[in-house]
DNA sequence: ATAAGAATGCTAAGAATTTAGCATTTTGAG
DNA sequence: CTCAAAATGCTAAATTCTTAGCATTCTTAT
């Protein structure tokens, strides 16, 4: 359970007010899911929005040759689902409960009913996605530009805003590796260059941040 | 003036009922520029939404050491902007017209009462930011998955649909790199690998495509 | 306390990509 | 028609990244 990144933006009930939280809950079905749990595959026809309660959800999809590969994690309040509903697509990876995971799933019906009637919902939304899509901007525009330590960094920088433990970030290095799209071996090295450099420090299965703010600074000299 | 990619999405003027385009002209101004010319520029505090009514706009940034990197091209109905109404942010690239290029422009203060006003706008616009939203997370899980070749392929291929000649794609090996984020000499190379694999044939700023069905093909064999 | 599993560290060969040139071809403007 | 600009083609060295493997360290469940 590693304190990936929810790709970028903020969770969509962020956005919502109380009352319209409350109307989501009203329309939704809660559905509870085991650890390992699959909740949708790719390919499924199961429009409808669904909003992750608790716990979270890792998306990603199988290769021709059977290597699994994760494209994001979504935890509490984030919501998918999205493109079912407005373009028209199958549900575009798998999804499978990390952790006791609690998902509210509202079925198109019902959600089209709910968007007629809640203007406030349709802003939610577009907060959401908008900020999604534009950090996955943002992220293609840095893979372009940057190398790879300064992608790295960045990386462990936007992992520890969201950490639960200040100034520590859970994650170990292959699912590292996988989020930047190298290898292993690649990360390793890097993560062991940025350790020299002494703006963090290397543990078991986390990275330890001494001074955030050293990080934040190393990363704005080389990012442009 | 290549047929860049609009990034993936449909633009938004698509997903518009004539009566909601109408209230949309209705409460825009309509700016005309020249080739070449700016719009705004990264920083810029300019909240509103933006339509491309003819023309088009490109995209990017300058890097700290000077070279001008683009990100995207979006043409005739496609709208940006959102980011500064529904992500809080100031503006994210550069802008500057390619061609002669007409935009109609809504400030933030029109925008949301056209947006209260017209529920059908809501829908439309997650329509088309939840449709750029996944084609840039397939654009980035292609990246990481896939071979250049192939992701060389696929970027060809798409954007021989939006091509204005039929079976015949404008763009020079310089944007297109670009557009794959590798340099030219991977693509020139690449391209002449897809040359001899008898998928394409390479002219001066075009690219020929015989036979649309076995390119297709051949991605397909390739990409899981 | 210990064994099993997870994660990291390391290596070396090979593949892919970049950089920095420069030569050649094509196009379009005058 | 000619010339300059734009685009492509090509090369070679240097760098980065990957693959594949195995040893070591750390953690946790029993």
């Amino acid at each position: 359970m590693p304190d990936l990144l929810d790709f970028g933006g903020a969770p969509l009930m962020e956005f919502a007010s109380r009352r319209l939280r409350g109307k989501i809950h009203a329309a939704a079905t809660a559905v509870r899911y085991h650890d390992g749990a699959v909740l949708h595959a790719h390919g499924d026809d199961k429009p409808g929005l669904s909003i992750v309660r608790s716990g979270a959800v890792r998306f990603g999809l199988v290769d021709a040759d059977g290597t699994y590969i994760a494209t994001s994690l979504l935890g509490m309040g984030h919501c998918f689902g999205e493109a079912t509903l407005f373009a028209g697509r199958k549900r575009t990876h798998d999804a499978v409960a990390i952790g006791e995971t609690v998902i509210e799933q509202i079925d198109k019906a019902r959600f089209d009913r709910l968007f007629d009637q809640e203007p406030d919902l349709a802003r939610a939304l577009l907060n959401a996605t908008t900020r999604r899509l534009y950090s996955a901007l943002d992220f293609m525009d840095d893979l372009r530009r940057l190398p790879l330590p300064v992608r790295t960094a960045k990386l462990v920088a936007s992992m520890a805003n969201s950490a639960k433990q200040d100034g520590s970030v859970a994650c170990n290095q292959a699912d590292l590796a996988f989020t930047l799209g190298v290898s292993r071996v690649s990360v390793g090295k890097t993560l062991g260059d940025l350790q020299n450099a002494g703006i963090l420090k290397l543990g078991y299965g986390k990275i330890d941040i001494p001074n955030r703010a050293r990080l934040h600074e190393w990363i704005a000299e080389r990012s442009a």
